[in-house]
RNA sequence: GUCCCCAUCGUCUAGUGGUUAGGACACCGGCCUUUCAAGCCGGCGACACGGGUUCGAGUCCCGUUGGGGAUACCA
């Protein structure tokens, strides 16, 4: 293992957003490639929102994604003492400074300066006040130069940076005590030994300000590398009310994590034509090098590709495991794990995106009661179906097998008898019959499946809908 | 307002001065076919604009436009 540590800091607030999910899976794949460390940290500084529910969630979203960490969780929280003295130690060395401003004065001067055409940052009252402990009510201010470039070669951005008299002096402790986030982000990098941070464009901006506190910490910088956002369909920011932006939403909907992963990877990433990565591919092949710098659309189309893709590709048990609390959603009871179930997933890979969609497409096999597509009925339950119907009962009454070739036999027979029909002629009133609608895999693989006595059932379901029909037309 | 960032097909992207600008998804058409898929074959489709630099710009520089992000005693 070498010195190499990356990080992922979640704020635990409920669920694991898509583009954290991104941001973990970098810093992953990033420590894999490189054999380091991948630590995670949740910054749970904001006690309104955190609950220790919402940080198993998160983890629960990373498990599920198969992002394994090599240390952590650690929590912000409990790493308040370090921050004080961080803040202390700046004070001490007269890096930082006492500010006594209050909020809406803050406001006032801020909305004044922005009026005169100034940047609206601090205009440092209290810088040189040299204001002590016993001052009152105050925040903490850093320190920050008056002039010079905070500025870094980012691994994605390349040279970036800004001039410190755009920051201000920000403030690093509120008046309860409290660190703010860039204080404890940026003790907490180094304290870790965080060598990489990798994480959101969104945090580009706050880099200069946390370069600055990296200086007055006499810190050696990390090298930093911000990710272009993940924009929603509308080409704006994620945002929850828009966009389906939880993990676990994705899980719900049946996606794979295997195709979440790849459809993530490469919104921001390439390898060359490269299109599919299994996770372990992932962490042997990413590289910083090319991840681009243009924000990129998240759309499903590409997921639900890649969802196929790997359905058609899991092993069959894993496939039935999988599936199988969507097959109990869908028939409302517990499923069986039997010869014929497991045939039918078979037909429904190839038909499949998610694993609710499988589902859904089993519903014919799983539940008695079956749901009738009306316009299907309409066009194929008509009457000139009766005979049809009621010459292939017959003839599959009397099957001595249940198997494809004596079914496809009977049809043959029932369709030379009925005057040379095709095959379609009889195909689909059947296939209304037996699963409800017009679509199902083959049809003589859906009757073996379904087996002989479910088989009669629902065709003599469907002879009298038929009927119905005829009489009602009369 | 100020600061920062971005710009190749509808979307994700390849491309690092000389390419018929490539791939994937989506879309359209064909083949296969008992339906739906899958599969195979084919098609549509892009360098935002304007100036430079250069023998030669998608590639380098400047500007314009467009888009995004940040401007908290949130993280």
């Amino acid at each position: 293992m070498t010195d190499l540590r990356t990080r992922f800091a979640p704020s635990p607030t409920g669920f694991l957003h898509l583009g954290s999910a991104r941001t973990a899976l970098y810093n992953w794949a990033h420590a894999r490639r490189h054999g380091g460390c991948f630590v995670l940290r949740i910054e749970d500084t904001d006690l309104e929102r955190s609950t220790r529910e919402s940080e198993e969630t998160v983890l629960d979203g990373l498990r599920w994604l198969g992002l394994d960490w090599d240390e952590g969780p650690h929590r912000q929280t409990e790493r308040r003492e370090r921050h004080r003295e961080a803040i202390d130690g700046l004070l001490d060395a007269d890096r930082a400074y006492r500010c006594t401003c209050s909020r809406e004065e803050l406001e006032v001067r801020k909305e004044e300066d922005i009026a005169a055409g100034g940047p609206g940052t601090y205009d440092g009252r209290c810088r040189d006040l040299n204001l002590g402990p016993d001052c009152g009510a105050h925040t903490v201010r850093l320190r920050v130069p008056d002039e010079g470039l905070l500025g870094w070669d980012d691994a994605v951005f390349g040279p970036s940076g800004q001039d410190a008299r755009q920051i201000g002096d920000a403030i690093i402790q509120r008046g309860d005590g409290t660190p703010l986030y860039n204080l404890a982000v940026v003790v907490d990098d180094i304290d870790m030994a965080i060598s990489h941070v990798i994480r959101g464009a969104d945090h580009h901006p706050n880099t200069p300000l946390q370069i600055a506190i990296y200086r007055a910490l006499e810190a050696p910088l990390p090298i930093f590398a911000h990710l272009p956002l993940i924009v929603g369909e509308s080409g704006k920011k994620l945002s929850k009310r828009r966009d389906n932006v939880s993990i676990q939403d994705f899980r719900a909907d049946g996606h794979l994590p295997e195709a979440l992963v790849n459809w993530l990877v490469r919104l921001g990433w390439s390898h060359g034509d490269d299109e599919i990565f299994s996770l372990t591919e992932i962490g042997e092949l990413f590289s910083l090098e090319n991840v681009g710098r243009s924000p990129a659309r998240a759309e499903p189309p590409k997921l639900a590709w890649l969802g196929q893709h790997y359905i058609k590709a899991l092993p069959s048990d894993e496939l039935f495991t999988r599936v199988r609390p969507y097959l109990e959603g869908v028939k409302g009871a517990a499923v069986e794990d039997d010869k014929s179930l497991r045939a039918l997933l078979e037909l429904l890979r190839e038909r499949s995106r998610t694993l609710v969609e499988m589902a859904e497409l089993a519903r014919w096999n799983l539940c008695e009661d079956l749901e009738y597509d009306e316009k299907a009925v309409k066009k194929h339950l008509r009457p000139a179906a009766l005979p049809v119907l009621q010459a292939l009962q017959s003839a599959m009454e009397g099957l001595p097998e249940w198997a494809l070739v004596d079914l496809e036999k009977a049809f043959e027979a029932v369709a030379a008898e009925l005057g040379d029909l095709k095959l379609g002629k009889l195909a689909q009133p059947v296939r209304v019959a037996i699963t409800g609608g017009p679509n199902s895999p083959g049809i003589f693989e859906t009757l073996e499946i379904l087996g002989r006595e479910r088989t009669l059932a629902r065709i003599d379901k469907a002879i009298e809908i038929v009927e119905a029909r005829v009489e009602s037309a009369d």
